[in-house]
DNA sequence: TGTACATCAGTGAACGCGCGTTCACTGATGTAC
DNA sequence: TGTACATCAGTGAACGCGCGTTCACTGATGTAC
């Protein structure tokens, strides 16, 4: 069955850049194969490389849409929200058990963090990454209650640092007490900082 | 020059724990190969096999080793000083430029958390780790200022968590001024937690 | 203490396997008339 | 609109490579006398 239609072309093609968002996420860029992700896309491993140059090419593609869909996700969550309700349910939904297993749908800037550290600096994931933390950061920026802008900022740093350790820790003990007093910690943490800011 | 004394070999032992606990936290436990690993101890990988049953079992060693490495550094450096003061040291040396680079010596509680995460849960790293990061939240709980005890173990998990996120975002953002900003907000912001619950 | 021998820590070639990537091939899609 | 043909998206076998692990071998260490 090969040759198909030019928009089935790009369906699958988003197909693979999909399931690569959610399996690097989820297994990794290492630990998930060419033959997986295809096989994930229903398609054979040899198509691949109509898609994209390489694996590396992939894992940028694949991270800069994982942010996107997450920021997309979060703006869907939050619409229409004022700025407090909207930090709070994000804090929320962030810290919660469903995002603790569903790691698939989860942060990149989490899931993707030890993979990137560890790729050579030369690979383009680098770029989708750093503009994908910029970009939550900015969110976050814009959310954020006090006053002077240099406050926003460094309470966005601190919350998203919050929030991406506390979910690390979390799915990394597999010890479901800890990861839910991690969680609950955290959540406890910074929705208290919300409180104080806004009276 | 096969056969090495007894005493040898418990030092060719250490070596290969050693250079894995620092191999294991740079690469991760799927980036380093045994050959790196034996090739790090000064031998050569046939005899592996010799020390440790596996490289999972390996991997269990040598996280349970980078924690209790950890540990004795921290308490190395924080020796004689009160706890007020103890603390705020241990969060220096955890939020700096040094810790940023020196990965093979970093946090395990950070570096060894995905790779961890990503390992089947029936694998011997996932004791140690666990063991390891209730160890982590022991010294500091014990060390927070805070009066009752719940808490200084919530003040515990917010602090590891946001010292865990900030380093593994600056990390892996492979941008110097935002690794620092990162790191000098939670540090102001750990810090500033520290004054107000020490007046 | 000295000698003869058994033990066994370390060596390096070899194993089967899964990986990223390539490529000849196929046949439906797209196009030219 | 219908037909003939060129294009090319997807297939699956094959590639070279590095991995974790095994094993026959070596020769210094440890031991028995």
């Amino acid at each position: 069955m090969p040759r198909v239609s030019r928009e089935q072309t790009e369906l699958n093609r988003a197909a693979i850049e999909h399931a690569a968002s959610m399996l690097f996420r989820e297994k990794g860029i290492g630990g998930t194969s060419v033959a997986d992700l295809m096989s994930a896309a229903g398609l054979t491993h040899g198509g691949f490389y109509g898609h994209f140059s390489s694996k590396d090419e992939l894992a940028a593609a694949a991270c800069a849409h994982a942010f996107t869909h997450s920021l997309q996700r979060w703006e869907q969550r939050v619409a229409g929200q004022t700025d407090g309700a909207a930090r709070t349910s994000l804090i929320e939904g962030y810290l919660s058990r469903k995002n603790l297993r569903d790691v698939g749908n989860a942060c990149p800037a989490l899931t993707f963090a030890t993979d990137v550290a560890r790729e050579p600096s030369d690979k383009p994931v680098h770029a989708a990454y750093r503009a994908g933390v910029a970009g939550l950061l900015e969110v976050l920026t814009a959310l954020d209650s006090a006053e002077r802008p240099e406050e926003r900022r460094k309470q966005a740093l601190v919350q998203l640092s919050t929030m991406v350790g506390a979910m690390t820790l979390a799915r990394a003990v597999q010890d479901d007490l800890l990861a839910d007093e991690l969680i609950a910690a955290a959540r406890e943490h910074l929705l208290s900082d919300t409180d104080r800011a806004s009276i």
